[in-house]
DNA sequence: AAGCTACCCAACCGCCGGCCA
DNA sequence: TTGGCCGGCGGTTGGGTAGCT
């Protein structure tokens, strides 16, 4: 498929793969098996660099590789780990057996960014509605898009965006974050507010917090605070 | 049929962290 | 502790191709 130029200035092949040079790759990884990547183009006769043949193998030539569409299922799932993990591919891949972090990727870039981009311009931020997420974290009374809004704040820690949670003060004045977690938490938040709703730097929980069945603890940071809108990020002490 | 454009995706690049001497 | 090597990872590139005019 690609050519970019056969040889670099060091004399080695690029581009695209001739079957050949898959044929002596595929022999040599199955005769000795993966690893110690950089001597295996002078091992096997190839005239790669050692990345190059590993990339090869791991996205194409390794058994039990799936190739072709991506079903509706994967799909869905794709799209749940990235929320959850960001663009941590390999981290993605590694739940969606057959597929490569490669694959993934490309699809993400070419397919599903569009999906979401276009989804997330025609929804309208809903309140978080009361959810406890440790007894029902798969079957939250709660619209999809407020679990996408959740879900994010795992995906920021993980993937170390920069996209906030934005926790939005109710009209009663009790900031909604109260209501999306756990009864612990709750009752820490709780007796945080009590002095200090915005000013403070940090809420800290001692039990686990489940999101989308993922479970996770730490603590609540206040990373900024502008108009009235709280802005924190979740830090997972597990990870 | 030819030219153009947008999209797909294999492959490369460069950075980073782990390991070891 | 430091420096070099290696593998893994995410971002980017650019050739192939399908679809449109």
């Amino acid at each position: 498929m690609k050519q970019r130029a056969n040889c670099n200035e060091d004399g080695l092949n690029k581009g695209a793969w001739t079957a050949e040079e898959d044929e002596l790759l595929a022999s040599y990884v199955n005769a000795v098996g993966e690893g110690n990547w950089t001597s295996v183009p002078k091992k096997a006769g190839l005239n790669r660099r050692g990345k190059s043949c590993r990339l090869r193998w791991l996205n194409y030539l390794r058994p039990n590789i799936k190739r072709g569409n991506i079903s509706v299922e994967e799909e869905e799932l794709i799209i749940r780990l990235h929320k959850l993990l960001g663009n941590r591919w390999s981290l993605i891949a590694g739940r969606l057996p057959g597929r490569t972090d490669n694959e993934i990727k490309n699809y993400w870039n070419t397919t599903l960014s569009k999906k979401i981009q276009t989804k997330k311009s025609t929804i309208n931020m809903p309140n978080i509605k009361a959810w406890n997420p440790k007894t029902n974290p798969l079957e939250a009374n709660i619209t999809s898009s407020s679990i996408s809004y959740l879900i994010q704040t795992k995906a920021q820690n993980c993937s170390k965006t920069s996209d906030p949670l934005h926790i939005l003060p109710s009209t009663n004045g009790v900031m909604q974050t109260q209501q999306i977690s756990q009864q612990n938490f709750q009752d820490e938040l709780m007796e945080e507010k009590k002095d200090k709703v915005l000013d403070c730097d940090s809420f800290s929980f001692d039990d686990e917090m489940w999101i989308d069945g993922l479970e996770f603890g730490g603590e609540i940071n206040v990373v900024d605070d502008y108009d009235n809108d709280l802005v924190c990020s979740l830090f997972d002490s597990n990870l």
